[in-house]
DNA sequence: GTGAAAGCGCTAACAG
DNA sequence: CTGTTAGCGCTTTCAC
């Protein structure tokens, strides 16, 4: 029962490769009779075609691959990515590709593992990760011409696809918010600069800022890397200035932030408030429960999913750009919901 | 210089398509002058191989997948899933094979999927997640001739190969750590009881509880689901029954009980000590941190990829069977680090 | 609506 | 050590 062929389906059913072919494909030109004489074969035989025979002769392998490089691949563990990951695998599922993982450890990786990424007859369209400007993979990816989209927007202003977030308009609410609570001398914990996520929301936090006529003071805003340690030792050091809040760039960052502030003693969110983004579960968690910027991660993946397959089908220009907007999450670590409003500072 | 074929860098290195074939997978015999020549078109060309016809060529298609079940498939934002992925696709780098990975969300993902995996000219090989009982994708993969490892040891008791850690061991380290620090009413929080990662935890619970003479107290034992919420309700039941101590069969639920911890207004490990498994990252971090069982998530993956590999090479016969040990990793939740033992209770 | 025939680009005996 | 020769199992014109 194993290996069957088409030809061995064809001979079965008194047909010939190609009808029974195009049964399978759903191509019209088959009479019903036909068929349905076909399919019941092939369901009694259990017969299955040979993906790598159809992809050589139909020069399609249906496989898509999800590329995290290695700049990010050690934050595959953060939450955000297996979000991500489950969206585009779920949307995959339901288009039919199969999904490849291509996660990069090391810069050997990069170097090695991109040509055979590239490779054709491998997949058909490649999902991206975005990350810092150096390293290229964009540029070798449309050289080599594999159709992509990148998942948020890359450094370089170039034609190509990609899916993201309103990081500045989120970011900015977020700080809005805490404005109108009161907050006024407000600090904060960005992602890495050489990430557009990264500079976006520091971005939105400056014009929050500017738009209430406070000013940006460069004590206040430290550079971190959206791990729960960066976080840590970034609140610890922007506490020496005696915020009164803190935006801090991500949920994983935020645990780390209030890590430092409960061992500096501090009381949230009466000694110090804190909004940050990504609304991960663990931010309802959290103690206290975060206020934080939501993000539709899943959803992210399932329409990077379907810009590449539109972009499969209807080729990459124009590049097609989907921005997601975000939503405010009010919880406990903005004061926010405090009965009594007691709060009464500079 | 798209789409080159094997003839095409046989013409330019005036040599036969075969030749060029035994360079590209290093066979013997060819003369290093050949060799050389056609390396160096290769190169000037950026010759790549077309893979899906080597694979209809070669009936091997160097992917793997990595199937993770539709019942553990919510679970895959926890960071254990990420970890073994992370270490599964080193290991595929590694050893130039790719990673297809297979996300089930839905009853209907599998029955409609699975059928999609198993086809031929897809997959040389699966890893998959270990899973309760019912489901019957090991089944299905036995009767596919499909060459499968599973990730933790099945329920059933058949001839597969599979790599696990040592649960029974590991839990019973932690419990019985728990009773040299004298506690005697020790409750515990298991993971799912159709799961053998949730029963062994269960079984080195009661063997270190027998080997100390306490008897096994159904009051103090509640079956979760590995998660964060799951913890947490177990917890705040358990708590009911007035435990000195808990034993909880992962991080993530530990993450949970602390929540019900702090909520019951209980200090740890003063008033209730804890020890839970895994030692992920957050472990550390946990307010107070953790100790835990740790276990060699990312190393399990590569082995796991390094015993499929074993397997397409030399056969499935015999099943092969890895079992990594553990390790107690003593924090301050478990009581043992405080400088005073003014612990003195029953 | 159906069949014949020509590949897709590679690997792998088999000769020499 | 190298070239010739068959396929691998499917899709896809092109006739009929």
């Amino acid at each position: 029962m194993q290996n069957l062929t088409l030809e061995d389906i064809a001979q079965l059913a008194g047909v010939s490769r190609s009808t029974v072919s195009r049964v399978i494909n759903d191509h019209p030109n088959v009479s019903d009779s036909v068929r349905q004489r076909v399919l019941e074969i092939i369901h009694q035989t259990g017969y299955q075609p040979n993906l790598a025979a159809r992809s050589l002769a139909s020069q399609r392998s249906n496989i898509i691959g999800l590329v995290i490089p290695r700049s990010v691949s050690n934050l595959f563990i953060d939450p955000y990515f297996p979000r991500l990951t489950q969206g585009v695998a779920q949307a995959c599922n339901e288009s039919n590709y199969t999904l490849s993982l291509f996660l990069f450890h090391t810069k050997e990786d990069e170097h090695n593992l991109f040509p055979r990424i590239s490779r054709p007859g491998l997949v058909d369209g490649i999902i991206l990760q975005s990350t810092n400007v150096g390293d290229g993979l964009v540029q070798q990816l449309s050289q080599s011409g594999i159709p992509f989209v990148i998942a948020g927007r890359p450094m370089e202003v170039s034609e190509v696809s990609y899916v993201d977030v309103d990081n500045i308009t989120g970011a900015y609410s977020a700080v809005r918010h805490l404005v109108h609570q009161g907050y006024r001398r407000i600090g904060t914990v960005t992602g890495p600069l050489n990430s557009t996520a990264g500079l976006d929301r520091l971005e939105g936090f400056k014009r929050a800022l500017s738009e209430s006529n406070l000013d940006f003071d460069e004590q206040l805003c430290i550079e971190a890397d959206f791990t729960e340690g960066g976080g840590y030792y970034a609140a610890q050091r922007l506490l020496l200035q005696k915020p009164d809040a803190f935006f801090i760039a991500s949920d994983t960052m935020a645990l780390g932030a209030l890590r430092a502030i409960r061992e500096a003693g501090l009381a949230i969110p009466d000694e110090i408030a804190l909004v940050s983004f990504d609304d991960l579960p663990i931010a309802s968690r959290a103690n206290p429960p975060l206020t934080t910027i939501r993000q539709p991660i899943r959803y992210l993946g399932i329409k990077l999913v379907e810009t590449l397959l539109d972009i499969l089908e209807n080729g990459s220009n124009p590049p097609r750009r989907v921005v997601f907007g975000t939503q405010l999450v009010i919880r406990e670590s903005c004061g926010a919901n405090r009965s009594a409003p007691e709060r009464l500072r500079s």
